[in-house]
DNA sequence: CGAACCGATTGCAAGATGAAAGCAGTTGTG
DNA sequence: CACAACTGCTTTCATCTTGCAATCGGTTCG
């Protein structure tokens, strides 16, 4: 595991010295979520417009962090595949919970903040589904889970639920 | 509400714009589980050693960002009393999980973890009862609640199991 | 054989961070 | 009533981080 600063050994300090950046839990978000296992994916496919250096950047952390793990993919010999490591995949409850507080705190959209909702009202037995969902896609099977071979039902209900809003909310997009 | 960026809706994005930074988190956790209300007491008795300049600016964004409220101390007409505003106190089961995710995946010390330990096996119920305790040391009586007039028992509890251990692993401290 | 795509890297400017010193005013003490 | 200690900050400056834009060498596809 790479250094990081340890400060203290408080649990809410080591947390933010290895998630406290503007970053960092905003691709673990996308990986998980989004199912983006690529670095182009994440480059292009994401909401918030992340810059290639720190994306690179970002990502060398987190594989070193042990958070990530990253590997060929077969179909593509100068492509990579990230995927999330068990540490990452048990930030479910933290994203869980840190999304419900968000929704009610900050000024979200609709659309964007549909999952966070059904993810909270689904509670820990949802997040236990959606976390077995991610070891058969991240840890079982990466290349499967990245190409789409194999799917996550709890990934698919939100995605559905998402996309629902979105065609109600922005018929056009 | 001062600006963030807002580079998307996303719950999980706006929350990492709010709190996505170093020190924000850590300067909330003293605040809530230290009971730090001034100024010096957030700077000196910091187990990170936080720069007066860095604490200032995050007291006032925090404050523009309405998660913590100032008012004067009536002990000393210098001194100003800060308070966590209900957004703050909200966040209680987001430190909760985060402690409990860094208690699992990092190089925590005993005594600085065994707080997230009983928070995280307390559960709901006790975060419920823990937020309510803040709501009457930092919303109803913030004076009383700064001076140590009014204590939560919650706090007294993890305080208490904190010492002992402290006790135990640095008899001498 | 060229265009599109792959995961990055580089250069540079702007902003954030952090250590140390300092400030103006207030309070407690001898 | 002088004075030291303490109050919440602010300033300065050197260093580190961030983010944009352009680019890189290689691969794959048509």
């Amino acid at each position: 595991m790479q250094d990081i600063e340890r400060r203290s050994g408080c649990p809410i300090n080591l947390a933010m010295e290895v998630l406290g950046d503007r970053w960092s839990l905003v691709v673990i978000r996308d990986m998980m979520f989004g199912n983006r296992r690529h670095f182009r994916e994440l480059l292009t496919r994401s909401e918030e417009g992340i810059a290639s250096n720190i994306l690179a950047a970002r990502l060398k952390r987190l594989v070193a962090l042990g958070l990530v793990t990253k590997r060929e993919d077969p179909s593509h010999s100068q492509k990579a595949i990230y995927s999330l490591a068990e540490p990452a995949i048990q930030l479910v409850p933290v994203l869980a919970v840190l999304g419900a507080w968000g929704r009610r705190h900050l000024p979200v959209s609709e659309e964007l903040s549909i999952r966070a909702q059904l993810l909270e009202e689904g509670g820990e037995p949802m997040w236990s589904a959606f976390m077995d969902d991610l070891r058969r896609l991240h840890l079982e099977d990466p290349v499967a889970g990245a190409n789409g071979a194999i799917v996550s039902p709890v990934l698919a209900d939100l995605t559905k639920a998402y996309e629902a809003v979105r065609a109600r909310t922005a018929p056009a997009g």
